[in-house]
DNA sequence: TATGAATGAGGCTTCATTCAT
DNA sequence: AATGAATGAAGCCTCATTCAT
C-alpha cells in the first residue's frame, strides 16, 4: 500500500464521517436549525478540515440527499423497467420506495418542519420517472395522458403516504393502497 | 373616529406591514434563510417594534400560513358540503384549492426549497378534510376505506399539482386531471 | 376634599406603589439583575408613568436605601444617645441593628451577590456614627481612640454578624457576643 | 520551545489581557455596571475571542477573585499556623491580609458600591478561616466561643478596615488597631 | 493535510426612554 | 397626569470561515 493511497484512505474515511455525523444532526435538528458548528461538534475532526471537504451545510445536505437518491433510484429504475403490466410498473415502484423509506425509518426522526432541497441528483431521479413514464406509455403499458402531471401525481402521492409509512404504516398495504388507487381510482380502493 | 381608534389603526397597520414585508422576505429567501432582521429591514419600523408585534420568525410564518388557511378553508369546506355527487366532490374541492394557489401566483415566488411548518391552523385544515371525507363516506359519496391515506393521497397530489398550477398551469386542466384519477385511476386519465 | 388635594393623594400612593414594587423586584432579583422594566411589569401603572416619578432604578433603590435608612438611623441615634454606661452604648447599638435586620427578615431574601451603594442618606448614617462615637469619648463613656477605625469596626461587625441574623441567628445572641467583643476582646466572649 | 508552546504562549497571553483589562473595568465601572462589550473594548481583542475564554462578566469576576484569593490564602494560612501566642495569631493573620490589600491599592480603585460574589475559592478561603480559628480554639489559642460568629467579626472587621487601607491608611497601624481591638476589646485601643 | 484559536460580521433581543394621544 | 406603542442604541452571543502552525 503506497503512502498516497494511505491518504486516500483517510480521506474517504474523513467524508464519510462528516457525512454520517451530519445525517445524525439534520436528523435531530432539522436542517434549518442545524449548523456547521453542529456538524463538526459531532466529529473527532477540527473546524478546518470539515473545510477541506465540503464548502458549506447545503453541500453536506446535498451529498446525502445524492447518496439517498443514488440508492433508491436504482432500485426505482429496475421495477419499472421490469414490469410487464401495469399493476406492476406501479406497485413494483411504489413497493420499492416505501420499503425505502421503512429502512431509513427511525434514522431520520421526524421533525416538525417539512423540508425538501432538490439537488441536482434529485431532479434527475425525477426526470428519469417522468423518462420511464413516457417509455411506458409508449410500451402501451400506461394510457397516453400528460407525463409531467402524471409524474407530479405518483410523486405527491409517494411522498405524502411516505410519512405515514415512517410513522409505522405497514409498506404492503400502503403499497396495495397506492396501486389500487391508480389503477382504478376511488372506487378500487381497499375497504377498511 | 375616536381617539382611541387612531391608535388601534396604527397597531392594526403595522401588523400588516409586518405580514407584508415577512411574505416577500420568506417567497425571496425562503423560511429558513430569512431572518428577522431581513423582515425588519423590508419595513419602515424599528427592530424593537418587530417584538412589539410577534416573538419570532416562526410566529409571522404562523401568522401568514394561518391568514392563508384561513381563507382558502372556508372555500373548500363549502365545496365540499355542496357537494351531491362524488364528482362534484373532488372536483369541486380541487377547483377551489387550485384557483387560490392561481390568484396566490406570483406573490409567493417558488423558491428551491420546499417547506411546510403545520401551524395549529393549517393542521386544522387536514383534520377538516379527514372529517369532510369520513362523512361523505357516511353519506355514500366516497367509498368506505382508510380516510387518514385517502385524504393524505388528496393532499399528495393537490400539494404536488399545485406546484405546476403556480408555474402557470391551467387551473381547469389540472383540476379535471386530478378529479379524473381519483374517480377512475391512470385509466380514466384524459388523453394528452 | 379639593381636586388638587385628591391629585396628591394619587400621586402618594403611585409612588409608593412603585416603591413596593421594587422592594419586590429588588428583593427578587438583586439590584444588577433588576430593570426598571421589571418594576414597571410589577406595577399596575403605565411605563411612562414611573418616569413621573424616579429618573431611573437607581434613584428607586435610593429612595428605598433612604426610607430604611430613616427607619434605623432614629433608633440608632436615640439608643445612643441614652446610653449611659460603654456596655449600653454599644449593646443598645446593636440590639436596635439587629432587630431591624430580623424585622426585615425574609422580605429581603438573600440574592448571591452582596451588593451595598452608598445614598447620601446612608452616608449620613454612618457620619452621624462617627459624631457619636466623638461625643461618648468626649462624654468618657469610650475611650479616646482613632474614631473613624472605631467607626469602621462597629460597622464591620455589625453588617458581617447582620447576615447571621438574616440567616436566622438569634438577636440578642448575637448582640451578646459582639457587646462582648467590643468591651473586653475575644476573651470575653461568650462560651459555647 | 516547540510548535505547540508558541501558540499556548499566546493562549495564556490573551487570557491574561482580559483578565487585566477586566480588572480595570471593574474598578471603574464597578461589577454591576460593566459589560462583557466594556471588556472586550478594553481588549486588542475580538469579541468572540472573548467566549473563547469565558462565558460571561460573572466568570471573569469569579478568575479574578479566585486569583486573588489564590494569592492571599497561603500568606493567610501560613501566618496562622505559625502563630504561638494568640497576639501573633490576630496581628499576623491582620497583617498579611492588610499587607496584600496595599500591595493591590491603586489597582482596584474603590467604588461607590461595594459589591461581593462569592465564588469557591473564596468560600474555601472563609472556610479556611473558620477551621483554623477552631484548631487554634483546640490548641489553646483562643477562647471556646462560636467559631462562625468569631469568623464573621474577624471577617467583618478585616474587610472595612481594609477600606481605609485602600484609602492610604497605614499598614501597621491598621493591624495594631485591629489586633487590639480583638485582644481586649474597646479598652485596649491605642490612644489616638 | 489537519489543527483549532482568532476573527468580526451579524443574528437576536431587551432596555430605557420619549412622545403623541 | 397617565398611557403605552415606537424607537433604536446597545447588550448578548454564535457562527462561518480563515490562517498560522
Amino acid at each position: 500500500m503506497t503512502v498516497s493511497s494511505r491518504r486516500e484512505q483517510t480521506k474517504i474515511q474523513n467524508r464519510e464521517t462528516i457525512l454520517t455525523a451530519a445525517r445524525h444532526v439534520f436528523a435531530q435538528l432539522g436542517f434549518a436549525t442545524a449548523t456547521v458548528r453542529d456538524i463538526i461538534r459531532a466529529t473527532p475532526l477540527a473546524s478546518g478540515t470539515f473545510y477541506n471537504y465540503f464548502k458549506s451545510k447545503e453541500e453536506v445536505y446535498q451529498a446525502l440527499r445524492d447518496e439517498v437518491a443514488l440508492k433508491v433510484r436504482p432500485r426505482l429504475r429496475e421495477a419499472r423497467l421490469k414490469a410487464a403490466t401495469r399493476e406492476e410498473f406501479l406497485g413494483a415502484s411504489f413497493r420499492a420506495f416505501f420499503q425505502f423509506v421503512a429502512e431509513d425509518r427511525g434514522q431520520t426522526q421526524p421533525v416538525p418542519e417539512r423540508f425538501r432541497m432538490d439537488s441536482p441528483e434529485v431532479l434527475a431521479g425525477f426526470a428519469e420517472l417522468r423518462e420511464d413514464i413516457a417509455a411506458a406509455m409508449a410500451r402501451g403499458l400506461l394510457p397516453q395522458t400528460d407525463v409531467a402531471a402524471l409524474g407530479a401525481a405518483l410523486t405527491g402521492v409517494a411522498f405524502e403516504l411516505a410519512e405515514r409509512v415512517k410513522a409505522g404504516a405497514d409498506v404492503e398495504a400502503t403499497t396495495r393502497f397506492a396501486t389500487a388507487l391508480f389503477l382504478g381510482g376511488i372506487q378500487a380502493l381497499p375497504p377498511v
